[in-house]
This record gives C-alpha cells, sequence and structure tokens, in this order.
DNA sequence: GTTTTTTCTGAACGTACGTTCAGATAACCT
DNA sequence: AGGTTATCTGAACGTACGTTCAGAAAAAAC
C-alpha cells in the first residue's frame, strides 16, 4: 500500500488539527500518543509527519492559532468609547469567544507546560497582549473615575480567571443560554470594578 | 543489595508523596515516570510498589488528602455569624489557604481526567462540599438582603474561579504579601455581590 | 499516455514505560 | 545472639512510545 485513494493534504491537515484538539483536550497532550491520533483521523502514525515536524509543534500550533483566533476577533470589534460599555463588551465578547471553543481554551491554559521555552515565551506574549486590552479599560476607567479597582494589574487577572472559569462548567443543553451567561457575569464584573 | 541502612517507611512513604507531588505539579501525572519518582526519593521503581498499589492511586491519595485538608482546615475555623463577615472570611482563608500550598492545589483541578470514574466521584463530591459552603453563605445573604446575586450557583463558580486564580500568578518574592492579596480580592468579591 | 509530484504505508529503530517478584540485607523483637 | 519482620534491589516482563524512511500508489501536470 502506499497513497490511499482521494486523500488530499487540503484534507488531511485540518483533520489532524481537529482530531488532536480533541484528543489533547479530553485527555491531555501527555497521555495522547501519535498513533492514537492517527488513528482518529484514519491514517498510519508515519504520515502525521507530512504535516508537523514533531507533537509539541503539532501543539504550539494550536495554541497558537488559538490565540491568534482570540486576538483577531477582538481587534475586528467596533469597541464603544467609554470604559463602562468597553468592559462590558469585552466580558461579553470573553465569554461568548470561549464558550465556542472550550476545547482550545482547555489546552491553551492547561498544556502550557508541555511547550518549549521559546514556544511558551510566544504564547506568552499573545497571553499578555489579549490581557493588557482588559487592563487598558480598567486604567482608562479608574482615570475618568468610574471605575474604583485598587490594582488595575490583579483587577485583570482576577476578572480574566473569573470570566474564563465559565468553560468549566458550561455545558450548551443546561438550562442557561450564552446570553444570560454574559449577563450574570457581566453583572459581577460591574459591580466589582464600580466605584463605591 | 537490598534492605538499605536508614530504610523506615514513616520517612520514605511520606517522601514519596512529596516528590510525587512536586513532580506531578511541575510536569503532570502523565509526563512522569515511577522511575523518575523514585530517582528523586533516591530508591529504586520497584520499591515505590510498597506504598501504592499503582501510579493512579499515588495521584489519587494526593489530591484526596489535599481535599481533606481543604475541608478540615475550613471546619476547624470559627465563622462569625453575618453573612458579610462569613464571606470575607472565606474570601480570606480560600486565598491564604491556597497559596501555601500551590502544588496541591494545582494538581488537584488539572489532573482530574487521570482519575478513574470512582476515583473522580470521590474527588468531585469532597470539592462540592466544599463550594457548597461558599454557596450557602451567598444565600443566607440573599436572604436577608444584604447580598444581591441573580444565581447563586454560577455567583458560587465565578468566586471560586476567581479566588483560585491567585494561584497562577502569586509569587511570595513578589510585591505584595498575602494578606495585601486577600484585601485586594475581598475588595472585590464583596462589591461584585452586594446589593445594588 | 507519460512523467512528475503528492501522499501514504508498513516496517523498523532505540528507548522508555508500569508493574512484578525472588532474593538479600537492615531493623526490630525477644 | 538469634529469629522475625520490614524494606529495598536488580532484573525481567510485555507493551507502547516518537520518529524515520524506502518504496508504492494515487493525483496532477504536461
Amino acid at each position: 500500500m502506499a497513497r490511499t485513494t482521494g486523500s488530499h493534504s487540503d484534507i488531511t491537515g485540518p483533520r489532524i488539527r481537529e482530531v488532536a484538539l480533541d484528543l489533547f483536550a479530553r485527555r491531555g497532550f501527555a497521555a495522547v500518543s501519535m498513533r492514537q491520533i492517527a488513528s482518529g483521523v484514519g491514517v498510519q502514525a508515519g504520515a502525521l509527519y507530512n504535516y508537523t515536524p514533531d507533537k509539541q509543534s503539532l501543539l504550539f500550533g494550536l495554541m497558537r492559532e488559538h490565540m491568534e483566533e482570540l486576538l483577531a476577533a477582538r481587534a475586528a470589534r467596533e469597541v464603544p468609547d467609554d470604559p463602562l460599555a468597553e468592559l462590558e463588551d469585552f466580558t461579553r465578547f470573553h465569554i461568548a469567544h470561549h464558550l465556542e471553543r472550550p476545547d482550545a481554551v482547555f489546552i491553551s491554559y492547561m498544556e502550557l507546560r508541555n511547550l518549549s521555552p521559546e514556544n511558551f515565551g510566544l504564547i506568552e506574549t499573545l497571553r499578555r497582549a489579549y490581557e493588557d486590552q482588559l487592563e487598558e479599560i480598567l486604567k482608562r476607567g479608574v482615570a475618568v473615575g468610574v471605575f474604583d479597582v485598587p490594582d488595575t494589574k490583579i483587577a485583570t487577572l482576577a476578572l480574566i480567571a473569573m470570566l474564563t472559569g465559565v468553560s468549566t462548567w458550561y455545558r450548551p443543553a443546561g438550562r442557561l443560554s450564552v446570553q444570560q451567561v454574559e449577563t450574570i457575569y457581566w453583572d459581577m464584573v460591574r459591580k466589582a470594578v464600580a466605584t463605591a
């Protein structure tokens, strides 16, 4: 046997990333073998190496893709002018975006330690760029007196942790819609940074 | 060779758990081998099986120990009577307790998927018991009109996620003491659930 | 229809894994 | 001092891992 009928890199490539994302999210990077990924795609393990130089690069590619998609989606948004509306927009965007791709969210903060130092640094830079956008909103709000937070850096990390946490419990079949979840969280975010 | 001079289960047993906790936290359960743990202890891999029936039980033991310690530390506390003071106590307790054992915190919510279904269920029950304590505080506060949260279940998960998040960034050598961090977070928690 | 390129197979490489166990030595007990 | 128990070694088991690569077949180009 050799090349199989119907084989195309345009199909196999995305399929590998799809299967890998699913398996990495469900069982963890270290617990998933190249043979398991290949089996999910319907191919032999050796074929994967036409698409990635090694296993870790496959993980890194998925993470980078996720972070760049996050930043692009955020950049494509039209943001309001006053800090309060900006914060609401950020809150709702973050929740909706993260709930749409739970697997990518999961691996992007669970599998960081499986990255080489260089790759880790690249992902952290992207993450930092995203978090800085939230901190800038908080800083502007504090500057004009509409927010009251003792430490914008820590508030940023606290809010991000709270918002990202929805991924751990939200289920589409549950009792709440994404919009309802957004509203509940926005209520808490708004009050948490409000002037006393 | 055989039994080594100075060998004692009272020393080796805790040492194994200590090394395993450290390695699991730093590299992840699946990426750590029994031989690496043994090497850290200064023993051959076979010796570990005098202390655990298998690798997964070692992980489970660490997690159960962590959750039971958390519940015991909480139960040993004298809690105030009014919901606001109770919430402050919970907030400060949670942060301080978690910052004192970052490795155990880390593995206890990162390595859940490496547990068998039964063991997973046991840990989840303990975790649920802890989270329920926070939810009860919120419910009481809502009942007496001192808190305003649209959904106590979600508020509980949101607050826990926010508070537990400190472990991801806090470093003892950093610019803030634990008490300062407690206070900053308590400020946000208090406002987030306050009546509007 | 022929040649070139793309894609995959299947076997192999060396290494590492979790776990078991017979046997050996140290520690403890009387 | 001698017997018993606790603890560890060292080797072995079968299995799985990530990765490489020559060769074969399908697809694309001409």
